[in-house]
DNA sequence: ACCTTATTTAGAATAATTCTAAATATTGAC
DNA sequence: GTCAATATTTAGAATTATTCTAAATAAGGT
């Protein structure tokens, strides 16, 4: 099979992780995870599908499913979820948050600052965490073209 | 048509939202706007349909969705989209975040201390923010059940 | 009442995701 | 390495969620 990206650190690590979850490591899963570490544009699993078509032409749209399923509950890719359009799914591990754009539908990461504290959300009585996620909404570059609308800095 | 919850104080502003954004009052946003005000426990549209139709048998599906969209788009209504399930509707227009339980999928509201700080979200040139969204995953208290996790404020 | 425009409606169409059962691949034991 | 047991992949059907369409109806202004 064909190996294009060498995330050999990451590799281990996949192996590893799904191993800890009971799960193979499978030709499929290291590709499909190449594809997304490739490209970190928080692609659909029908984009996934069709850039992983390339270097394996035989992977089915089931197959991408199954993967991206795994690779989330492995914790090394999530999911996210900001319309009524489909699932997108993002490869980057640091801390970060996402940008919505209301025009394009695109989801955008948001690095932080490493030592950028999150928001502390105090739960009812309880309730278990374990993510959080914070979500801007707005326009981005690309879109807010020349209107303005408001300050860079969402609070 | 009937009209079952007296948001009288809401009603004049329905309006107002509608027509600021040139759409009419209607029996069916209203009484879709009813429906979610009763009930505040994030229904799917399907959901709002079936309730929709106890007051009101004739509404369409589609009118459902026309309907969500209106309110969405008047700011009286948020979308919650939590995962690759159906998009659900919150009429909580009171600060808070959400909670989403992997096990269920259900969504709860998180209420805020009324001067609770959101987080500050500094964003790339260009970025123009016009709301902000936080998240918390893990288990509600209902599937929390016995086995115990983490602690109840998510960081 | 009348005209114009927005909205509703049922149902068809599309899009996104899940399911199914058979074929194949992986792992661990020998 | 072979074998059995189990997990995974696969194509395609099925399901679910959402959008579209065109005709009928309702709303607002005159």
């Amino acid at each position: 099979m064909s190996r294009k990206t060498e995330h050999t650190p990451a590799n281990g690590s996949l192996q590893e992780r799904l191993e800890k979850s009971g799960r193979r490591l499978t030709a499929q899963r290291e590709h499909v995870y190449d594809v997304l570490l490739q490209k970190k544009d928080h692609p659909t699993a029908e984009e996934v599908f069709i850039r992983a078509k390339k270097g394996m032409p035989d992977i089915s749209m089931a197959t991408v499913y199954n993967c991206l399923d795994a690779l989330v509950s492995c914790g090394l890719v999530r999911q996210v979820n900001q319309d009524r359009s489909a699932t997108r799914y993002c490869s980057n591990l640091r801390k970060h948050h996402h940008f919505h754009c209301d025009e394009c539908g695109r989801a955008y990461d948001i690095d932080l600052l490493p030592d950028a504290p999150l928001p502390d959300v105090p739960l009812p009585e309880g309730f278990l965490a374990s993510q959080l996620e914070v979500t801007v909404r707005g326009r981005c570059p690309d879109c807010a073209g020349r209107s303005t609308k408001q300050t860079s800095s969402a609070s």
